[in-house]
DNA sequence: TGAAACCCTGTACCATACTACAGGCTGTTT
DNA sequence: AAACAGCCTGTAGTATGGTACAGGGTTTCA
């Protein structure tokens, strides 16, 4: 279980991502370089699957890939500085409140568009048309 | 006002947009090439003017440069196909819903993670790093 | 021994929406 | 006539997160 060496195929397989994916996260540094053969073959290890299964997961939560390389920086430091990645989370989170909330904006004023759409005539006239011809969607 | 042609400075400064964007939207076909003077100066019109701020106003709306495009076409052809339009806000209105969505998600399980992380001893001890290797925040 | 399956490298490409720049005319002003 | 702003072209670069492929070496199994 501690001394098994995978090779590239199979650590695609096990993470669930594209082996030409792994060697992109290697030349970002996600994953750091791994042993090799005599004859060039990568050598990862559990500890590689763990890895790239928590890039995934963070992905999920959000994160992009430099985030997720300052998340893993912190994780491997001797002392695990909380503090650090709550930070990292907590402007992440401000950043999706604040997505929410436009994209709550668009939404009002698509449906109440698409509402006039269906209410006007519709011979020669769209109402959606002519509101983003006047600019009259303009918040922000 | 109406045969007053414009350069593709005084066009950028009109519209907000750099001169580079005005070629690059000619070259996409968001704008149709306009005329030239015999020396090869591009002359647009007071429409161009409405045109780059229809695609400005449509992107605020949420709207790809392609969606854009098609929004477009529909405008400039003899009879507006009100219910063409109307389909294509359609679409993106249930696609900002599923974005608002999933937005949601990840912003109740961040929220729980800082909470989490707030409340947790913070010697060598990451409740939100932990959360990430464990895959704990799979919802879809 | 030979085919199939696997791995390696470097480079280029996908979408999205621009932006920058080199190298060279044109137009205006002094 | 010279300086400078403004326009032209084509190409390449930005960020993001990968994907694809050519051209080659390696491993495995029959």
């Amino acid at each position: 279980m501690s001394n098994e060496y995978i090779k590239t195929g199979e650590l695609s397989r096990e993470a669930g991502v594209n082996k030409e994916t792994l060697r992109f996260y290697e030349r970002k540094g996600l994953i750091k370089a791994p042993k090799r053969t005599d004859t060039g073959y990568r050598l990862f290890t559990q500890a590689d699957i763990e890895r790239v299964k928590f890039i995934k997961n963070a992905q999920k939560l959000g994160f992009s890939l430099n985030e997720i390389s300052e998340l893993l920086a912190i994780a491997d430091g001797e002392v695990v500085r909380c503090d650090e990645v709550r930070k990292i989370a907590e402007e992440k989170l401000l950043y999706i409140r604040e997505q929410i909330k436009s994209l709550y904006q668009l939404e009002q004023v698509l449906t109440e568009l698409i509402l006039q759409c269906k209410k006007a005539d519709k011979i020669n006239c769209c109402p959606i048309i002519e509101s983003i011809s006047k600019g009259e969607n303009n918040e922000s």
